[in-house]
DNA sequence: GTTTAAAAGTGGTGTATAGTGGTAGTAATA
DNA sequence: TATTACTACCACTATACACCACTTTTAAAC
C-alpha cells in the first residue's frame, strides 16, 4: 500500500528519484504511463498486469473506451532504476503532466502518482480535497 | 479503546512522544496521518487496513473518489517507535496541524489525536465545547 | 513521610543512506 | 568518421535514523 508525500525534481537527463519508501514497494521495475487529472501513474508489474486484465474486459466497440485503451497503454514505459533507485521520464509523459523542474510524489494506494509541483499547487487543481470536503466524504463513506 | 489526556512536546527532529498508556493500545507500528480540525489522526495499523479495504471498493471513474484517495493517503505516513516510543512527524503534518513545540495527546475511541497545544488552548477552538452547547448536542442525537 | 527503584520522557551524537550532480562509456545516426 | 543521444557508473552532501546517556516522574516499600 503506497502513502506519503515526496517533494523532489527533475534533472536535465529526464531522472526522477522514486523516494525510497515508495520504491521499497516496487520490485526491480516498474510501469509507468498516463494517469488521470494531469498526472503520471507508476504500476508494479504485478498490479499492471490486473489493470491490463480489467481493461481487456470492456467493450472495444465503445469508442470512449477505445481511447482511454489508448490513453492508458500507448504511453506506458517500462522502467528499470538505476543504482540511485531512479528512472527516466519519456518526453510525451514529461510533457502530459506539465512537468518541468519539480515534482510532487505520491502514494495512492495501489499506485504512485506523479505530478509537476506546479500543477499541483494550482488554485484550478480540482484533486485537491479542502477539509471540509473531506469531512463530508469521511461521513459519505461512514468513517 | 484510547482515553486520556497527555501533555508532551515535539524536539527539533521533529520526535513526538506517543504516551506509554496509548502506545500500548497500538503495535509495533501506527498509522500518523491528517485529522479534521487542525488535528493530527493516529491509527492503528489494522484499523488502517479496514479503512483503506473500504476505500478500494469506491469507483475511480469518481473525480471526488480519486480527490479523496489522494487526501487519505497522501497525508498518511506509517510509523515506527523508536526504542524509546517516539515517532517522527513529517513537515507537511507538522504545519497542518500548527504544531511548534508543545503537544496535546488525546485518546478517542478507535483513534489517537494530536493537537498543537497552542491550537488546542485557542479561544476560537470550536472543539472545545462547553458544558450547555454539549447537553444540547447530545439531546439532537438522543443520547 | 522519606527513600529507593523502576519506568517514562528528553536530548544529543555518530553513522548509514537517500538524493543530487556529474562523468565516462556505448550505441545510434548522419 | 564525427556527432549526438542515451545509459550506466561513480562521487559527494545533507538528511534521517538508530543508538546511547541523562533527567524527570511515578510508584512502592519501609
Amino acid at each position: 500500500m503506497f502513502m506519503g508525500t515526496s517533494y523532489n525534481s527533475i534533472d536535465d537527463k529526464n531522472r526522477m528519484i522514486v523516494p525510497s519508501k515508495l520504491r521499497a514497494g516496487l520490485g526491480a521495475r516498474c510501469i509507468l504511463t498516463k494517469g488521470l487529472d494531469r498526472c503520471l501513474y507508476i504500476y508494479t508489474s504485478d498490479d499492471w498486469d490486473k489493470q491490463m486484465e480489467k481493461i481487456s474486459r470492456l467493450p472495444e466497440s465503445d469508442p470512449k473506451v477505445r481511447a482511454f485503451i489508448r490513453h492508458f497503454c500507448a504511453n506506458a514505459a517500462e522502467c528499470e532504476f538505476d543504482k540511485q533507485g531512479r528512472i527516466v521520464i519519456p518526453q510525451e509523459l514529461k510533457a502530459y503532466a506539465g512537468i518541468e523542474k519539480d515534482l510532487v510524489t505520491m502514494g495512492a494506494m495501489s499506485k504512485i502518482e506523479v505530478w509537476s509541483r506546479e500543477v499541483w499547487d494550482s488554485p484550478d487543481n480540482e484533486s485537491k480535497m479542502e477539509n471540509e470536503d473531506f469531512a463530508k466524504a469521511l461521513a459519505e463513506y461512514s468513517f
